[in-house]
DNA sequence: AACTCGGGGCA
DNA sequence: TGCCCAGAGTT
């Protein structure tokens, strides 16, 4: 604790510890890194101060101001959290732990971060950080990222806890985690739990946390069309649940085997739309990764030639003109060639 | 209990 | 390149 007072980060989400403010950040923070978090968080912070505001927002605006940050049922999640409260609760946030994990999006981390920190409420939580450093002071044999893991962690955190100020003792572990005790190559000089440490003593902290070997992943080849008539483009928008839900993008799918991308793009883009395409023109090949597959992504320019939109999988379409698509929340994969769309457009 | 769900920072 | 990150929901 005396050590996160004097080494901890002036983050702004540390500034101020009502529980909105403080429920945006662990929102945000979930599976990603702070540094990336940081400007992110300022904007939703400015563009909706209470909770009365995002829920007041659309869907959409709140997908556009994750756009890039990824894990989006995190955003509809909080968003349709945001609603339930102002709608069903008066409100007025949950203090306690039932009625604040029962909101969609807070499981046991957001629950237990978000009341310790403010509202003093004892419970421990258990994120990467905290079970790396557990795991290395203690020498726990349970791997990180097995499905036990968590009810391990949290059991051995439980037993420190510091009930005074248990938002201070969460922080403190994490904040560890981030800075010295850190996955590669930890600073156990600077580590205030150095003198207790078993992986330090036994002089094997690069073999702590246990962690399951992981799979490969594949690679997916997908070919995307930007369809162009009378000046405009067309986006379609992806189902509000799985990957990338409620995004806009360029219609497009898998290319299948024994078909070529042009094949595969006209197809697509008439099973998904119903529209018949040609001409194609290639723009660029985007590689981007997910978490459980790649892709490599040929993308075209097509003329519309016929037909009319009759949606198959997308819930909705617009032709847009290419000045208007930064309006629109899109997956990064889509991002990195929309620049490019411009410079060949205004050709 | 296993699988799905993004994107970026970093060695 | 592969690893890992202030995890939660679904199956």
């Amino acid at each position: 604790m005396g050590w996160y007072r004097d080494n901890c980060r002036q983050l702004p989400w540390r500034r101020d510890t009502a529980l909105y403010p403080v429920w945006v950040s662990e929102v945000m923070l979930q599976q990603t890194q702070v540094k990336t978090v940081i400007p992110y968080y300022l904007k939703f912070m400015e563009t909706w101060p209470d909770l009365e505001d995002l829920a007041a927002a659309d869907l959409e605006t709140v997908l556009k101001a994750w756009e890039g940050l990824g894990y989006y049922a995190r955003a509809r999640n909080f968003h349709k959290a945001a609603r339930i409260v102002v709608r069903n609760l008066g409100g007025i946030i949950p203090d306690d732990y039932k009625g604040f994990k029962n909101l969609p999006g807070v499981g046991d981390y957001i629950a237990s971060a978000v009341l310790s920190i403010a509202a003093a409420k004892p419970h421990a939580v258990v994120d990467g950080n905290v079970k790396r450093v557990l795991s290395r002071l203690l020498c726990v044999e349970t791997p990180v990222n097995h499905s036990a893991a968590h009810k391990a962690y949290k059991a051995i955190a439980e037993t420190f806890l510091y009930e005074k100020d248990p938002g201070t003792y969460n922080q403190a572990l994490m904040e560890l985690g981030a800075l010295v005790c850190t996955p590669k190559r930890p600073d156990c000089a600077a580590c205030p739990l150095a003198e207790a440490c078993c992986a330090r003593e036994k002089q094997v902290t690069d073999l702590f946390p246990r962690r399951m070997a992981k799979k490969k992943v594949p690679t997916v080849h997908i070919a995307a069309g930007i369809v162009r008539k009378n000046g405009k483009v067309l986006i379609t928008r992806r189902k509000l649940d799985g990957l990338l839900g409620g995004l806009w993008e360029f219609p497009g799918g898998k290319v299948e085997p024994k078909e070529s991308p042009e094949q595969a793009c006209i197809r697509e883009i008439r099973e998904e739309t119903g529209i018949k395409t040609g001409n194609l023109q290639f723009l660029t090949r985007v590689f981007h990764a997910y978490t459980h597959f790649k892709i490599e992504m040929d993308v075209f320019f097509c003329d519309y030639i016929s037909g009319r939109v009759t949606l198959n999988g997308p819930i909705d379409h617009k032709w847009v003109h290419v000045d208007q698509l930064y309006q629109y929340p899109f997956p990064r994969a889509n991002l990195k060639f929309m620049e490019l769309i411009t410079i060949v457009v205004c050709k």
